[in-house]
DNA sequence: TTGAAAGCGCTAACAG
DNA sequence: CTGTTAGCGCTTTCAA
């Protein structure tokens, strides 16, 4: 591998030179010349460990993913995890970062010795943090304590203390309640996600939230894990009631399993009873009927995650939040009555 | 951030004697335990920006994935590829390396200097590349010149020269022409993915030839472009014409967009049509029917990879190659006539 | 068994 | 504007 050195001496400088010249610093146009032709003779790359070492930064940003032992990963399932790590990785690439991916599990024992070298290896400027649940969150202590960059996508409501990018949640539970009503549902399900999941608990909280403020019920409120099959089983478990107006699931696979369940039920979905999904992920689009659903913008949360944390370690800015507000995509799921056979 | 240095201060001994006591080489085991238990006190964690700059290695892996940008950007859509980077962790963090992802575009002018970049930097030790296309390939003989540890995800005819795990593609597709001639079909239509996509080529290859083999006939061949809407309107092409017994669409999402397309039309699957996917996609289990699909195992193909580059890095080893075998996955979408009922 | 010293590749401080 | 020197944090000869 040819060094700065030898490009020094090839082009007849001290490799301080070289170096300034390389970096565009001020030295002399024909001495910058010399060097720089001297450099792409011999494909001359900076080795990015000696920068480092001197500079004190890697440019490298690692996202980390939670899991938890005893619910399905659905990160695994959902293929919007890719989306977000592609709106980290434009912005990222932009910027002139890297991106070192991990996933641990939130019960692993020594989640805080990762964090402690995460902290201390170097390696890494600034941490994006996925939890996906409400847990023991001490491992925070080590990056709150070093002051150490990092944003975490969480709701505001749990990450009051960190730096983080809310989804928007409860504003999605609620727009889903706006629909319903608009739609002339009055007696109303949900099929929630775990619950200790924070995503669940913020899309429920808007949800019924406006439920009730707009003068309609809430009839049934179950919990699946946010598999096809769980949304299945709940759907049945709402049924064995009483048929509500509307059921509105946590994300997309639930509802694709409600749908399942009606349809064996020769229950007409839309007509009968509206269905609206979460996550506007693909199934969505494969469903029958297609499934009306909220779109979280993964992209963007990605992006702007990524914005946070380098500005962190690029301005040593202060704890910033910020919130991406969902959209409803409406196909045909949520209909009702008369309207549905349009 | 303390360092070596501190540690040798607080337990009274050099840098030098540290450093061995602390990475487990021969040292009094009086001295060992002093040093340790200074390294604790101070919560001391090694900078591996020192230690890469002195091993020469930075113990650190990088997966990257290229796109085109004249089709959608399956990837995206799949989650597959989510199970691949989990394959690829479980091994890596098992042994000690870190992973780093990025994705470019083939049609990037710059992808050699990307390519240059990476072997250059020093910031990784090795690479997976996940090439999607039959495009150029140039950019891979500066990892061929300089022996740079990496491997392909390829089929093997497309990765000749160098090191990869093929996903088995004509083994899949072959597995699915048995299928359908085993079920009785004997005028087979095909929806594959876009022509240069290197795994739709070797699965139409495998799919064509046993089922021309066995006697049966290959009634019409579309390609779509892995999208659901692109299945669709090639199942519509196709019926445009006739009816085949059955219907191998290269991936779920083109077959859920065919049933989807037969659904419309009143054709029964299971029963007057076997329609067969390809990826084992969460997706196919939420088409009504279940659809019969292939499992490329991307967990395996993941820790593949990532052994096959440690082995590169660690031992210098030779090129490798192997092939992860998938697996048909029966549902119901597949039967026809009689045994549709049952 | 341990310490002193050198060096990995680079940039920054300071002279000249 | 350019060269010399020092040093980032670590490991590793080489001596003692």
């Amino acid at each position: 591998m040819t060094k700065l050195k030898d490009v020094a001496a090839l082009a007849g400088v001290s490799p301080a030179t070289a170096s300034l010249a390389l970096n565009g610093r001020s030295v002399n146009a024909k001495t910058r010349q010399l060097v720089v032709t001297a450099a792409k003779q011999l494909n001359y790359v900076p080795n990015k460990i000696g920068q480092s070492l001197t500079n004190g930064r890697s440019n490298t940003l690692e996202l980390v993913i939670l899991n938890v032992a005893d619910h399905p990963n659905i990160v695994r399932k959902t293929a919007l995890f890719y989306y977000l790590m592609e709106g980290v990785l434009a912005v990222a690439d932009e910027q002139g970062f890297g991106v070192r991916f991990a996933v641990r599990s939130h019960d692993d024992p020594d989640l805080t010795a990762y964090f402690a070298d995460l902290v201390g290896a170097g390696t890494v400027d600034g941490a994006i943090v996925v939890p996906q649940f409400a847990r023991d969150y001490r491992f925070t202590h080590i990056l709150h304590d070093t002051t150490y960059p990092c944003v975490f996508l969480l709701p505001d409501r749990f990450g009051k203390d960190v730096s983080h990018v809310d989804m928007g949640n409860e504003a999605g539970g609620s727009q889903v309640a706006n629909l319903f009503i608009d739609v002339g549902a009055e007696r109303i399900a949900m099929i929630n996600g775990p619950v200790s999941h924070v995503d669940a608990i913020e899309r429920e909280r808007g949800f019924t939230g406006t439920i009730l403020d707009r003068g309609a019920m809430i009839v049934a409120l179950q919990h699946g894990d946010f598999t096809i099959e769980s949304g299945h089983a709940a759907m049945g478990a709402i049924i064995e009631r009483a048929l509500p107006d509307a059921v509105f699931c946590a994300n997309d696979y639930m509802a694709a399993g409600a749908l399942k369940f009606l349809r064996e039920r020769k229950i007409r979905v839309p007509g009968d009873v509206a269905v609206v999904g979460y996550d506007n992920n693909d199934l969505a689009i494969a469903t029958d009927p297609p499934l009306t659903t909220v779109d979280n913008h993964f992209f963007d949360l990605g992006k702007a995650l990524a914005e946070d944390v380098i500005a962190q370690v690029t301005c040593a800015d202060g704890p910033t939040t910020r919130t991406i507000v969902p959209t409803l995509v409406t196909r045909s799921s949520h209909l009702l009555g008369r309207a549905a056979d349009d």
